[in-house]
DNA sequence: CGGGATCCGAGACGATACTG
DNA sequence: CAGTATCGTCTCGGATCCCG
């Protein structure tokens, strides 16, 4: 089963969802599902798309994604290095000096989230007059 | 501009991510980033993947989406509706009925979003593998 | 330069109760 | 049935200080 997380001793498969062959978002404890929120978290998807344009020091990454704070930036990083979705490499050197990289994975999934980027981007127009048109309507309910 | 969210009399144009003339999620203060928030929030993608599905009805689809509260559908629900990709139709019944379906443009979301998911979901092995890995090289450095 | 440790407020979230 | 209201919890996330 994919979507299994050992627990050490916890909620045992009373579940039903837990048993599945292959992994599903929809079920409640499918680790798919965490990871995906890495993926599409705040600032997981700014940080794969940065690095789909090669590869970052630190510094230049946390410019990049405009509004990301040193400790967001690193934690990010952290759970998309341990998820095999970016190559952290650290070159011995004074000053110290760290390159992130996406791998083959973090390519594909990158590219996934750039097709979803893009079509957001180019339909805000759109987007924009939705909003104003609900909060119009939410004023005046009819 | 596409970026700019006109707020009253807040942080005028002394910023530069502001006067771009098309959408740039990296811009820190651009709306677009609000809308990939709703759309790949915890709750977002799910909704928006089970009404790729076809049209729910608001219990159908909280139990579709395994583990999300009656408050937090609504909350997601509302935001998607907001930003134009999700159709609310009240149909006038007792008991009351809400179909919920997608937009065009929701449509067009949902289908990118299930590319990701497909594509997570069927590396969740290499995800795992990579995980086990980065947690045994943690506990012992080197 | 590349982070880790700590503190703390804001918002996300869930459970429950209530309404039309 | 389809929500809203209220509350308490808990995680997210920013600010700050610190270290190699």
């Amino acid at each position: 089963m994919i979507c299994g997380m050992s627990e050490p001793a916890a909620a045992e498969s009373r579940d039903d969802g837990d048993l599945q062959p292959e992994a599903d978002v929809f079920a409640r404890r499918c680790t798919s599902r965490a990871t995906l929120q890495t993926v599409t978290g705040r600032w997981g998807i700014l940080a794969l798309a940065a690095l789909s344009e090669g590869s970052y020091r630190f510094n230049a990454l946390r410019r990049r994604v405009d509004g990301v704070s040193e400790r967001m930036l690193s934690q990010t990083l952290q759970a998309l290095e341990r998820d095999g979705l970016v190559h952290r490499e650290v070159l011995e050197a004074i000053p110290p000096r760290v390159e992130y990289s996406l791998t083959p994975l973090g390519i594909e999934v990158a590219n996934r989230l750039l097709d979803l980027i893009e079509l957001v981007e180019s339909h805000m127009p759109e987007v924009h007059a939705a909003q104003q048109d609900y909060d119009a309507r939410r004023r005046r309910p009819l």
